[in-house]
DNA sequence: TTGCACAATGGCAACGTTAACATTTGGGCG
DNA sequence: CGCCCAAATGTTAACGTTGCCATTGTGCAA
C-alpha cells in the first residue's frame, strides 16, 4: 500500500512524467507550446497521482481568487433562493464560484458584513440587505473589494440592484384605476421591511398623482392570517372595490376574510397581491399578482463582479421592474 | 496621494511598526509571547495600512482552507433554505465558511459535483441529492476530501444524513389508525423523488405492519392541483376516511377538492399532510402536519465536516425524525 | 561575578503555482 | 558549413504566511 502523500503537486507529476515543473504548469493550462505527445505524458502522470492543481498557490501565484462572497443577515426570506440561483448561474458563466456567509450575532452594519467577509477568499462581495443597516450612509467599501448591495437605496459609493417595489405598486394601481376602480385599497406590511415601504410609497404617490387621496390603509404583517382579517375590515367599507396587498398570502388570506363576509372576488372586490408565491400551494385561485425576476437580480449583482475583470468599473444602480401577471380575481369596475 | 499598492503584507505592516514579520503574524494570533505594548504598536501599523492577512498565503501555508463545499444540484427545492441556515450556522460556529456550488448542464453524477469542487478551497464538501444520481454505488469520494450526502440512502464510504421520511409516513399512519381510522388513503408524489419514495414505502409498510391491505395510491405530483383532484376523486370513496397526502400543497388542495364534492374536513375526512410548508400563506387552516427540521440536517452535514479538526472520522449515517404536528384537519373516527 | 532559565523577538525556509526569462534543439537558408 | 529563427522545454523567483530554530535581553540564584 502506498504512502499517503500530504498531497499532489506539479512537482510530483513533474518528476514522474519527466518533464519540468512548468511544462505541468503549460500542460494544465492546455498551453500551445507543449507538444502533443509530451501533453499526454503529463496528463498520464497526472491522472496516474490524481493530481488536482492547488487553489491556495494558484490564488497567491494570480492575486485572484475567482470566487464572489455573498453575504445575508437572514438567510431565510422570500426571493432568497431565486436570488441564489442567479448568484450561481453567473459565477458558473464566469467560471467563479460563491462563497456565502450569514451575518448574525453581529450588529445589523453593513460593516460587519465587510469585514467578515475580508479574511474570506473572494474578489467582491454582495450584500443582501433586508433591512436598513445603522451604518448605510457612512459605509465605504474595503479597497479592492467590488461591493455591490441587493437594495432599492442607492449608494454613493456601491453597486445597488433590487426589485423596482415603486414600479410594482405604480403598475399595480394604475391597472386598477384602468379597470374602472375608483381608488385601490392597500394592505401594507411591517415598517422595518424597506421593500414593503417603498411598496407603500409608491401605492401612495400614484394614487395622488391620479388625483386620488389614498384611503386609510390596514397594516398586515406578511401573514395569510392578518390578510384574513384585513379582508373582514375591509368588507364593510362601501368604498372598497379593489385592493392591493403587499404579498400574495396576505392577498389570498384576504379573499377568504372577503368571502367569510359574503363579499365575492371578483364580482364584488378585486384583489391583487405580489410576489407571485402562491404558485403550486393553493388550488383554483389564478391570483391577479406581480412576478419579480430576482434570478435576474442575483445575476446582475455577480455579473458586475465577475463580468469585471480588471477594469475598475463604476457606481451603477439596477432596478428591474416586476411583471404584472393578470388572474382571475380582478374584474373591471362599472 | 499615495501610489496603490496590490495588497498590503506583513512584510509592510512589519516594516512600519519595527518589527519583524513573525512578530506581526504573532500579533495576529494573538500569540502571548509578544508584549503588549509591541501588539499595540503593531496594531496601529495595521490599521494605519488597513492590512488583511491574505487567504491564499495564509491557507498554503496552512494545508486547510477552512471552508466546506456545498453542492446542488437544483438550488431551488423545499427545505433548501433551511439547510442552508443550517450549513451557514455550523460553519460560523467552526469559524468556517461555505461555498455553494450549482452542478448543472453535467451529468446527474457524484463524479460530476466532486471534481467540480475539487478544483475549489474546500476542506470537504456535501452534495445534495435529490434524485438517484447514476454513479451512487461506484462513486468513491476525493482523497482527503471529506464527503457528505445529503440523502436518506446509506453510502459504503460517505456520511449521510437526511430526514427520516420512512418514519415520518410510519407516524402518520399510526397516528391515524390510533384515531380510530380502519385504513389511509395516500397521495403519492413523482416517481423520481427519493424522499417521496421513501415516505410511499412507509405509508405502505405500516398499514401492512398492521394487517392493512394498502388501498390504491392516487398520485399527485406537489402541486396543490393534483391534490385538489386527487381529493375530489376520493371524495366518492366510501372507505376514505382519512387521507395522508406527500406535502402540505397537496393536502391543502385535497381539502378543497373535498369540500367542493360537499365532503367536510375534519368531519367526514380527516387529512394530513408532510413539510408544515403552508405556515404563513394559509389562512384559517391549521393543518395536521410532519414538521422536519432542515436546518439541523444542514448542520450535522457541516459539523461532520469542520467539527472533525484533523482526525479522520468514520462514515455515519443519521436520520432525522420529523415531529406530527396536530391540526384541526384529523378528527377521531367513529 | 558567573551561569542559567525564560521572555521576547528575529531569520529562514517552505507551502504550490506560474510569469518572466533562459536554454536547448531542429530545421531552413544563404 | 555556419548562422539564425522558432519551437519546445527548463530555471528562477516571487506571491503572503507561519513553523521551526536561533538570537538577544533581563532577572535571579549560586
Amino acid at each position: 500500500m502506498a504512502a499517503v502523500k500530504k498531497s499532489v503537486s506539479v512537482k510530483d507529476v513533474a518528476r514522474l512524467a519527466g518533464v519540468s515543473e512548468q511544462t505541468v504548469s503549460r500542460t494544465v493550462h492546455d498551453s500551445p507550446s507543449v507538444r502533443p505527445e509530451t501533453k499526454e505524458r503529463v496528463r498520464a502522470a497526472m491522472r496516474e497521482l490524481g493530481y488536482r492543481p492547488n487553489f491556495a498557490g494558484r490564488s497567491l501565484r494570480r492575486g485572484k481568487f475567482k470566487t464572489v462572497g455573498v453575504a445575508m443577515f437572514n438567510i431565510t426570506g422570500t426571493g432568497n433562493l431565486d436570488r441564489m440561483e442567479g448568484f450561481a448561474a453567473a459565477a458558473d458563466k464566469h467560471g467563479y464560484a460563491i462563497t456565502l456567509t450569514k451575518v448574525d450575532g453581529h450588529p445589523y452594519t453593513l460593516e460587519s458584513a465587510s469585514s467578515r467577509m475580508s479574511a474570506l477568499p473572494v474578489d467582491g462581495m454582495v450584500v443582501i440587505m433586508n433591512r436598513m443597516p445603522a451604518d448605510f450612509g457612512t459605509f465605504e467599501p474595503l479597497p479592492g473589494m467590488q461591493t455591490v448591495l441587493v437594495t432599492m437605496l442607492e449608494h454613493p459609493l456601491c453597486s445597488t440592484v433590487d426589485n423596482d417595489q415603486f414600479d410594482c405598486s405604480r403598475q399595480v394601481v394604475e391597472y386598477l384605476l384602468g379597470r374602472g376602480h375608483k381608488t385601490v385599497h392597500f394592505i401594507s406590511c411591517p415598517e422595518r421591511s424597506l421593500s414593503g415601504m417603498r411598496r407603500e410609497e409608491g401605492w401612495r404617490e400614484t394614487l395622488r398623482a391620479h388625483g386620488i387621496e389614498p384611503p386609510q390603509l390596514v397594516r398586515g404583517d406578511w401573514t395569510a392570517q392578518s390578510g384574513y382579517a384585513a379582508g373582514q375590515a375591509l368588507a364593510d367599507d362601501p368604498t372598497c372595490t379593489a385592493i392591493y396587498a403587499s404579498n400574495d398570502a396576505m392577498a389570498y388570506g384576504c379573499i377568504r376574510g372577503l368571502e367569510s363576509r359574503g363579499k365575492h372576488v371578483p364580482e364584488d372586490v378585486s384583489v391583487v397581491g405580489v410576489d407571485d408565491s402562491l404558485g403550486d400551494i393553493v388550488p383554483d385561485c389564478r391570483l391577479a399578482t406581480v412576478r419579480f425576476d430576482n434570478k435576474r437580480v442575483g445575476m446582475w449583482a455577480v455579473d458586475k463582479i465577475a463580468g469585471a475583470e480588471g477594469v475598475e468599473p463604476g457606481v451603477e444602480h439596477m432596478l428591474f421592474p416586476g411583471v404584472l401577471v393578470e388572474g382571475d380575481t380582478v374584474r373591471d369596475w362599472h
